[in-house]
DNA sequence: CAGACGTGGAT
DNA sequence: TATCCAAGTCT
């Protein structure tokens, strides 16, 4: 087992003296803290600077997050992911503006309550905020924990991520904000997936996988399940007065976010009639394919141009495109689509 | 618990 | 190309 007294202050030490200054370990300021953490789930440190700097910027203050509308938000987060995140978020801001009369609640049972907040941000937010003694385990802390101390158990079930807890919150130091930190900044910088780098590791003394030379084998995961194959036809459908059909996305997958209309490739012309309550011109002129991977699946779409003399509340000005939140998935497709009208000519 | 849920980068 | 991974949470 781990010698905790020294074992902190190694990591502390080397913490401390090799300190990134990131943008949000410039405030103290609960909301913001609680926004970078959100951001920062599955997504790399370099990625959410910039979006980071944009919401802060625009929504300086809890209230000014729980004032906006959805869509605005949903915008702004366009192109970093796992969009139910924001949409979690500002549930549980607005949540804070009324019922905690928009302070971040320094009680944590009360702050797990909160949309968005599981294990993770609720240890992280109020170690970091509050200096409460709660472990933050993400994926550089089941690694980094699982080296120190040669555990061959599967890190990606929930029941190993809770006993992992539970044995960091035994040792953590009144420090726990930085202790946190620094145990995933280790992990991020020192102690890597594939090629880590033991020799510069603070804690080397400590690592059982070190002592053997099985660095290599830890963590133990389960493999990924393959992801689903989808082909979908995609179709912009134009009219007379320069718009386009665009509709918002209801279901789990990228909700909230607009989409231009798909369909299975094997899809009738009378049938996407009928679903979309339009009457089109037959003819399509290809306009060129796609792939997006997704975590879980891959779409393979191919975009058709089709003419149409309808008109409903689904059709929005082309111009007007661009003020919509849209995945990556359809922005791709939709660059075609902008180059066979602009370059087709 | 297993699977869903984005996107981009590294190997 | 295939696979993994990144400051995870929800259902």
């Amino acid at each position: 087992m781990l010698q905790p007294a020294t074992f902190n202050n190694n990591l502390l030490e080397w913490y401390h003296s090799n300190k990134r200054d990131l943008p949000w370990r410039r405030t103290d300021d609960p909301y913001k803290i609680w926004l970078s953490e959100v951001m920062l789930q599955q997504t790399q440190v370099i990625t959410v600077i910039p979006y980071f700097e944009k919401f802060i910027t625009k929504y300086p203050t809890l209230s000014d997050l729980a004032g906006a509308d959805e869509q605005s938000l949903l915008k702004d987060w366009e192109g970093l992911g796992y969009y139910n995140r924001i949409r979690n978020f500002h549930s549980a801001i607005k949540e804070v503006e009324e019922n905690y009369g928009g302070r971040v609640t320094d009680d944590p049972d009360e702050f797990f309550k909160l949309k968005g907040v599981g294990p993770y941000i609720g240890g992280a937010v109020q170690s970091i905020a509050f200096n409460h003694l709660l472990a933050a385990v993400d994926g550089n802390v089941l690694r980094v924990m699982a080296r120190l101390n040669a555990d061959a158990r599967d890190t990606t079930k929930a029941s190993v991520q809770k006993s992992v807890k539970a044995d960091i919150e035994s040792m953590i130091p009144l420090e726990a904000g930085d202790f946190n930190q620094a145990l995933m900044e280790l992990g991020a910088t020192i102690c890597t997936p594939r090629t880590p780098k033991c020799i510069l590791c603070p804690v080397q003394q400590h690592c059982e996988a070190f002592k053997y030379n099985t660095v290599h084998d830890y963590p133990v995961k389960k493999k990924k399940p393959k992801k689903k194959e989808e082909y979908y036809n995609v179709y912009f459908l134009q009219n007379d007065r320069d718009e386009i059909y665009l509709y918002k996305q209801e279901g789990d997958l990228l909700k909230g976010m607009y989409e231009l209309p798909k369909f299975d490739v094997d899809t009738s012309m009378e049938n996407i009639e009928d679903a979309l309550g339009v009457e089109l011109d037959h003819k399509k002129i290809y306009i060129g394919s796609e792939k997006h991977i997704f975590t879980h699946k891959v779409w393979y779409m191919e975009g058709y141009l089709l003419h149409t003399t309808s008109s409903n509340e689904h059709f929005i000005p082309i111009g007007e495109v661009q003020n919509v939140p849209m995945s990556m998935a359809m922005k791709k497709i939709f660059r075609k689509f902008i180059a066979e009208e602009t370059g087709g000519l």
